[in-house]
DNA sequence: GTATTATATATCAAAATGATATATCAAGCT
DNA sequence: AGCTTGATATATCATTTTGATATATAATAC
């Protein structure tokens, strides 16, 4: 059985359009990446060597007057490896909200702190519900580009899922509303 | 800094309500809670041993006829750690979905591919939509019950996230479509 | 009676997370 | 020029999670 290392298919991917270095890998999924996956140093830079070593990615630029700085650049067999996996149609899609748990558990509490839960969630959505509107303006321009469609699948998946999630919030609210202590 | 497992909150949150084994919490885990967290007996035992020896679970049966079996209840420390928890603001919500990664990698293979990747998605969106209605129908008919009433915020929580996914599903098809090589 | 599935605890390797260590470079300020 | 702060860049570590497997008994089905 083959490695498993999600990671292993992001640095695949990032390295199929240009040559980065692990930090560059980093700050593009800190980006629009973040919203569906995400990746550490501790977890990037560990692959970097064992792609590296499997021959999936090699250097192409070593820096070393001064700070060093080591640009990846994907291999033939990498590319592969990632388009057999795109073709691949198992898909591990898990979602885990700390919210959720707490909704779930929060009988011991009460509705007051549940309300109050859904708020401070319904925050952090609707902020980043701003940033992904933001990145869709941007990428519904030219769509024509196969790269851009791609990109706008996923910014418009979080745009729809994350506007349900406001609707879902107000109605949440006037239920707890409805039947409340406040 | 005190610990960071939020498998306990699990354990400590289902034991709020009646005695369990650790087998009888994956169960649970497995059933409603699986579509916004997940637990594993890896995760689960060792937890178990941990919160004991802090004070936070006893034991409460165990029966040695045969087969070990070990029924843990909650005490009055764990339940103000989970309720100081449960008021605790901060909550990580993370959403990790391969498919997602592979339509945004997806521009290497191209819009077959892509088409593919969201039928296998949407698929799978339906039948646990299914499911999660099922459990809506049982819930909705005593909202009175506080339990109740928090155990049907997640699961419609569960039900208008997917039913807007099975939207952008068929936005996102007839966008791949549109401009189609097939 | 025996094969299979469910119950039950436990452990392990592999992977992800989150933090920290170390060092250089760039920008702004005084 | 000197100083601080923040960004760049790689690397490692402890903790947690995941997924698989080991072990053994009880219950069910055929």
């Amino acid at each position: 059985m083959p490695r498993e290392k999600k990671i292993d298919m992001v640095i695949l991917g990032l390295l199929s359009h240009e040559p980065l270095t692990g930090y560059d890998m980093k700050k593009r999924i800190d980006g629009a990446i973040r919203f569906f996956w995400n990746g550490s140093f501790g977890n990037i830079y560990p692959s970097l060597k064992e792609l590296e070593n499997n021959g999936s990615i090699t250097r192409c630029e070593v820096t070393s007057d001064g700070r060093e700085k080591i640009s990846y650049k994907i291999t033939a067999s990498g590319k592969d490896e990632l388009r057999k996996w795109l073709r691949d149609e198992q898909a591990s899609n898990e979602l885990k909200y700390e919210t959720l748990l707490k909704l779930f558990f929060g009988g011991v509490e009460g509705k007051n702190v549940t309300y109050r839960n859904i708020e401070v969630f319904e925050n952090k959505v609707r902020g980043d519900l701003e940033v992904l509107r933001a990145y869709g303006k941007v990428l519904e321009k030219d769509l024509e580009n196969e790269d851009h469609l791609h990109y706008y699948l996923t910014v418009s998946f979080g745009i729809d899922s994350y506007e349900a999630y406001l609707k879902w919030c107000a109605k949440a609210k006037k239920l707890l509303n409805g039947r409340a202590q406040r």
